[in-house]
DNA sequence: ACTAGCGTCGTTTTT
DNA sequence: CGACGCTAGT
């Protein structure tokens, strides 16, 4: 076949060995995607089956470069294959399967923001210190956890979490997650990690259901294995048990999301799992300038742990790597536009030609106003999601609610938004009889006379009808026409259409937006069911490039260097190159963490065709406060032959490195060296030893037939119960008549102050 | 129940 | 700086 013809001996080896496991360990630029395009077309050339194909890949935007590529190769057939994100397939697989493991088939994603909530909901319901106890750290404990396939139950037997929650502290955390994962499964809702957990779950409690998936999947190749978790890593060790046409694909020195839980081990033992494995090396870069592969392995250069790989190219040595520093962020935006405008008119490039690549997000906002003042034509990729931002996720949360009347987390978005006079206490009086009667919180608002007041069960009955009769049209109209009147019945379109302030406006037209996506859906011919509740579906796995059309503009591209992973362009410029920024803060307290960091930095680097542009800037805004930065350590570890330092300062130009611009900065900032300090030194013992008082203390549970008492007559030394505060003894009443304020000690969680007219207290 | 005003705190990175 | 939570006031 002439696309075999393309290829090198090594590549051509590891598109025909179809059979049996297969790794291939491909160095940046090397062709790796070249090689799953055309090991998935030679597959199909001997007649497999597209619908028995899976391929398995990391971002969206990965997926979305294969299958363009191989449609390109072998045509429209390639719409059959399966294949996605893990989060995506496996979503659609548990859509069919969720009843064997008790979900709804419609269940609910909960995304970050969503999991989020739902845990300082708990904490709070729990009176946790929300210090000791953030909900960042807590979610990350019960991601990890889920990521390595740890249930509720092993999570409470391990002895060594155990002991090292007890030491830090957070006795409570598996209390935390057995609560957490019951109230996603009574909401009906799976988070991110749920969807691989539940995979695993489904595969191992249902032989049947793996065995019919082993059949389907009768070959399987997984892109960046380096960056699976043990979770993923199971899925893909189970479907391909019986055949083990199991072709992974990877370079451990660009493993990346360590901080998701990927364990590099799995493309190391890869070997050990399968002994019979064939192994293909990549080596040679198809995709760089000799000076650019080779500055990127004197940076990887510093890692001790990696797999031995020797990269080269035959290219041409092109330009030396031009390094840049400013004086500002703002200036480092300005000196980028700069030379993207002047290298673009020299050498005859187009806008889409560069890529400028940053650490973190917050980091495009200078490069986008430096842009802009230029009149260069950019597009961000990343950042928040189109479906993030508050006022779509607002209606959004109506269409949850419709499809998935038992979805928490929607629930409390929506069941005042638009105002409707039900407020916190309210709502915590759902949550309480919803547990108290385990029934969702919508059961509890359709039967609203039973557990609430008049005029609150009163708002919330109207709430509940409207959204019962959002299903009714939803069963009975396209997406479009129920989207739309949900948006109109709710309020939630007469809400922002009154607001004219100029995010009000611009609030308003997101939701347009929306709404038009919608409309386009509704008339899409290529699938069967075209439901709102359909479209809904994998929304929450959804980002920013899915949405927009595969559009052929010229721009500049903005994005994070981990979103740039397997994308490639003519010329990168890789900004804010400062110690605390890249490497980031929080990746110096370990060796791993920097290493990753460095890794992250080869990614970078080896993003580049032609020529590299490095820049960093000497002070940056951060919080809102100017401060100062220092080059970053990466950039002394290049080899300065390969480098064009170009920085207005004699001492820099002669020398090539940043020491004595390091020792002149530390010596100008003493207090930066403290803060050095401390990233390096332990982690602070906690502050509070857990005691049984502090941690134990639950939210009160009233005495039955609570009350609230006339409170007319209290008096100082008075024992009273509060609904919440539980016990306790009143201090001092100041103020007059109508609004005397109560300062009342509580057994449980301290002295509090109160105004008697809205307290609800019981003389004991 | 709601809101204005104030203080706190944070930022990696993605599904 | 900006988002968010808490407090106090209405």
């Amino acid at each position: 076949m002439d696309y075999l013809a393309g290829l090198n001996s090594i590549q051509r080896q590891a598109v025909e060995q179809t059979e049996g496991p297969v790794m291939i360990v491909a160095g940046a630029g090397s062709g790796k995607t070249r090689v799953i395009t055309y090991r998935v077309a030679h597959l199909i050339q001997k007649k497999i089956d597209p619908f028995n194909i899976l391929v398995l890949t990391f971002t969206n935007k990965a997926a979305k470069e294969m299958r363009n590529r191989i449609t390109t190769v072998i045509g429209s057939e390639a719409k059959n294959i399966w294949m996605g994100t893990f989060h995506s397939v496996f979503a659609k697989i548990l859509r069919v399967e969720a009843n064997k493991i008790g979900y709804p088939n419609n269940f609910t994603i909960y995304d970050t923001d969503d999991s989020k909530n739902l845990i300082k909901t708990i904490l709070k319901e729990m009176s946790l210190d929300d210090k000791l106890y953030h909900h960042n750290y807590v979610y990350g404990r019960i991601s990890m956890a889920k990521n390595n396939l740890i249930s509720v139950a092993e999570y409470q037997q391990n002895e060594q979490i155990q002991a090292d929650d007890f030491t830090s502290g957070r006795g409570f955390l598996g209390k935390i997650y057995e609560t957490y994962a019951n109230r996603c499964f009574k909401a009906g809702a799976m988070d991110f990690d749920d969807l691989l957990f539940k995979t695993n779950v489904l595969l191992k409690e249902h032989i049947d259901v793996l065995n019919k998936y082993q059949q389907k999947f009768k070959y399987l190749m997984v892109d960046e294995y380096q960056d699976t978790n043990f979770s993923q890593y199971l899925i893909v060790k189970k479907l391909a048990a019986v055949r083990e046409n199991l072709c992974v694909v990877g370079d451990d020195a660009q493993s990346i999301y360590a901080f998701r839980g990927a364990n590099i081990q799995n493309i190391l033992n890869f070997q050990k799992d399968y002994p019979d494995v064939k192994v293909y090396k990549l080596e040679q870069n198809y995709r760089s300038t000799q000076n650019i592969v080779n500055i990127a392995n004197s940076i990887i250069a510093n890692n001790k742990n990696q797999l031995e790989k020797n990269v080269f190219s035959e290219n041409e040595t092109g330009d030396k790597i031009k390094v840049t520093r400013s004086f500002s962020d703002n200036e480092e935006g300005k000196q980028v536009a700069e030379s993207i405008a002047q290298e673009r008119a020299d050498k005859n490039l187009n806008w889409v030609d560069f890529a400028i690549l940053y650490r973190t997000n917050a980091q495009s906002r200078s490069m986008e106003e430096a842009l802009r003042k230029l009149g260069v034509p950019y597009k961000i990729y990343g950042g928040q999601s189109f479906y993030q931002r508050k006022e779509i996720k607002d209606l959004i949360a109506y269409f949850r609610l419709t499809f998935n009347p038992a979805d928490e987390e929607a629930f409390k978005r929506v069941i005042n938004y638009p105002a409707r006079g039900i407020g916190k206490t309210t709502l915590d009086k759902i949550i309480l009889a919803a547990d108290k009667e385990n029934m969702t919180l919508f059961d509890i608002i359709c039967d609203a006379p039973n557990y609430l007041e008049n005029r609150a069960a009163l708002a919330v009955a109207g709430f509940a009808t409207a959204v019962q009769s959002f299903a009714v049209v939803a069963k009975n109209s396209t997406a479009y026409d129920t989207a739309l009147h949900i948006a109109q019945q709710s309020g939630l379109l007469k809400d922002l259409y009154d607001d004219k302030s100029v995010e009000g406006v611009g609030r308003y037209e997101n939701i347009q937006e929306l709404l038009n996506g919608i409309k386009e859906f509704s008339e899409r011919e290529d699938i069967e069911d075209r439901g709102l509740d359909v479209f809904m579906q994998d929304i929450a796995l959804l980002t920013n490039d899915d949405k927009d059309k595969a559009e052929n503009v010229d721009t500049v591209s903005l994005m994070t260097i981990h979103s740039s992973k397997g994308l490639e362009y003519p010329q990168i410029y890789v900004v804010g190159l400062e110690e605390n920024l890249f490497p980031s803060q929080m990746a110096l307290n370990s060796r791993a963490d920097l290493e990753e960091e460095r890794r992250l930095f080869y990614v970078a680097v080896t993003r580049a065709e032609k020529k590299l542009h490095l820049s960093y800037a000497t002070s940056r805004f951060k919080f809102g406060t100017l401060i100062n930065c220092e080059p970053s350590r990466f950039l002394d570890e290049i080899d300065p032959r390969f480098l064009e330092i170009e920085i207005p300062k004699k001492s820099m130009l002669s020398t090539g490195n940043f020491d004595d611009e390091r020792s002149q900065w530390k010596s100008k900032t003493s207090d930066s060296k403290q803060t050095q300090g401390d990233f390096f030194s332990k982690p602070k013992p906690a502050t509070k030893p857990p005691t049984t008082t502090s941690i134990l203390a639950k939210a009160h549970v009233p005495s039955e037939g609570f009350a609230p008492s006339d409170t007319s007559k209290l008096q100082v030394g008075h024992e009273v119960e509060h609904e919440r505060f539980g016990y306790g003894k009143v201090l001092t009443l100041e103020g007059n008549k109508p609004d005397i304020k109560a300062t009342i000690f509580f057994k449980e969680i301290g002295q509090k102050q109160l105004l008697l007219k809205f307290a609800k207290l019981r003389i004991v």
